[in-house]
DNA sequence: TAAATTTGGTTTATATTGTAAACATGTTTA
DNA sequence: TAAACATGTTTACAATATAAACCAAATTTA
């Protein structure tokens, strides 16, 4: 049977964060932005969507003088994470 | 970097569909539906769209006196679907 | 055999989502 | 100080997914 598939997770660019963050637990918007390849607008609201659910945390502060967004992953992110990869292997021939 | 992934196949139904027909090449709608656990109008929608793409064909045809939708994946449809297995395996860690 | 139910879908309306464009606020550079 | 750049946010629109309603033919039941 197929698992159901969280939909927070199942969205190219929230993926995408995630996949980073997993990796490297933290990193600021700018860093996101270059990696993903993604607008600042779109990053912007899907940051949100993984903050409100939990996945991650959003500090705001300053490198130097300029704006600085760091995201966090929570242990609730990486474990939705881990959960959606594991469903996705029942979709695919890995 | 993340490469990006195939709209079409980004979606939990479709994918279930093409994760079948990859796996048994030809499937009916009845068949599709129980596997998938989906609403007929949700998977008459989806098939609709790979058809579309030309990822699958639908022949429409009788199974005894009912009708029986028979739906086949293409030689498109099998590369689209390695293709987004391939691309996906840059967002997870597997 | 007439009515009710089941099978096998399609169409349509709505809610959700994703995305880009416009905007806001401050900083650096010419 | 004016123009360009950095770092995001807000908003408006387009695309998507999904469920609900519908349809027609076949089958079962009374």
């Amino acid at each position: 049977m197929f698992p159901k598939l969280d939909p927070l997770l199942h969205s190219e660019l929230r993926l995408a964060v995630m996949s980073i963050l997993a990796d490297v637990t933290s990193a600021d918007f700018t860093f996101l932005k270059k990696q993903t390849g993604a607008t600042s607008g779109n990053l912007s609201v899907q940051i949100d969507k993984l903050a409100a659910a939990g996945y991650i945390t959003v500090e705001k502060g300053f490198k130097g003088k300029m704006p600085c967004t760091t995201c966090t992953i929570t242990p609730e992110g990486m474990e939705a994470f881990q959960g959606y990869v594991n469903a996705l292997k029942d979709y695919l021939p890995l």
